[in-house]
DNA sequence: CGTTAATCGGACCATGTGGTCACCTTAGGT
DNA sequence: ACCTAAGGTGACCACATGGTCCGATTAACG
């Protein structure tokens, strides 16, 4: 049984650290992927590796804490883009939004890519993002911008599709995960065009996805 | 200095045991990846842990022995593609056997995605399997199947985009990969429409590629 | 057979990790 | 100024992993 994470401290030193320590998190989950040591985050963030356990009572809740965070923002762009006079226009942009962070953040693929290393709470982020991710694809959908049989599950995988695309090249090409994009829209893009093949599942399958590949070992 | 790796025995039950090992050991990093310890795969084998050093002077020997084997078989597919009458057709069946490879190997998958685990032999067996893609793709270019601005680097760096977008779909649906190779397809298919931004590198950047973001730990 | 060199195997080592804890420091109310 | 509880910390623990090594085993040849 683990213990639960201590709630926001109210002594300022504690909310200080706790702010470092949230900061250098991003940063080293973001840059070297969710294998980085809680050791190295607590000295990037200079507080002793005690205090880290001191405000996340375990490594996957800390890393849990982040990827809300992005998810959450994501899906409040997304939201926002539900009001966007043109849908097609709304779609790309959430598209874009997203790849973005997938780009930016080696953690957050390998999270999204790894239902093992999510968290309840991150679980239901995802899926929320997914509705979301629904309403605008239907939109556009109905607008004429996108063929009739790619749907919002479609959307969201693709994105972590196309970072992976330009994933070999982000060294000496960082951002040619646009061009992916645009490759991947005019996919989407309605047209006259055989029907896809193996229709995917209405939502991601998230809630209790996968006999895990890593639990036997 | 690493020792280098003993040519193939002579031992009878030196061969077998070989053998044994990197059948396990295919199959290991398969279904569980790059991370799957020596110990396992010796187990696996039914061998001594230290049998497996004999045979291979490091835990990436091994992997790079088995990678190369896999590399090597997808480069036959497509350089007998090359003869098809249809270099259409023939570009499809070469990214569909690519995509399978990835779906079924999941080490194959993070070697292909980081060259930090990737030997120099195998980055220039990856570099053969682009230049045969290349010519895969150049005559279906030239045959007005594809569209004019996609290279064989796009459609290597596709390989892999396409496995990681129906990756989350594995478990419930195994062929989904299928319905986002079409997708692809669709994309790359010739058509009217703008020319893609950020043009790729003319070959994928394999021969010392990156600082990479874990050296630094 | 008997010899011998190749092969096997598992105890062993160095290293790195997440996580704990008992002790010291300090913020902040009085 | 003082008291106390919350907070900080780094030595420490248990455990896992890649890799080594040397005594025991055995294939293969005469």
């Amino acid at each position: 049984m683990t213990r639960t994470t201590p709630p926001v401290p109210s002594r300022s030193d504690a909310v200080r650290n706790r702010r470092l320590l949230l900061d250098a998190a991003s940063r080293a989950f973001a840059e070297h992927g969710v294998e980085v040591s809680i050791g190295e985050i607590a000295q990037w963030a200079g507080v002793g590796k005690g205090t880290v356990f001191r405000h996340f009572s375990s490594k996957a809740d800390l890393l849990a804490a982040i990827m809300l965070g992005m998810l959450d923002e994501l899906e409040g762009t997304a939201t926002a883009l539900l009001e966007a006079d043109d849908p097609g226009g709304a779609l790309r942009d959430f598209m874009a939004a997203g790849v973005e962070i997938f780009v930016r953040d080696r953690a957050f693929c390998e999270v999204v890519g790894r239902p093992s290393l999510q968290s309840e709470q991150v679980r239901e982020a995802i899926h929320r993002l997914g509705d979301v991710a629904e309403r605008l694809t239907s939109r556009a959908r109905d607008q004429g911008a996108v063929r009739p049989d790619v749907t919002g599950t479609d959307v969201v995988l693709l994105l972590s599709g196309i970072q992976h695309t330009a994933a070999p090249l982000l060294v000496t090409e960082p951002l040619a995960w646009r061009r992916y994009l645009e490759l991947a829209l005019d996919g989407i893009t309605a047209g006259d065009r055989r029907p896809l093949p193996y229709p995917p599942p209405r939502r991601l399958p998230l809630t209790s996805p996968d006999p895990d590949p890593d639990r036997d070992r």
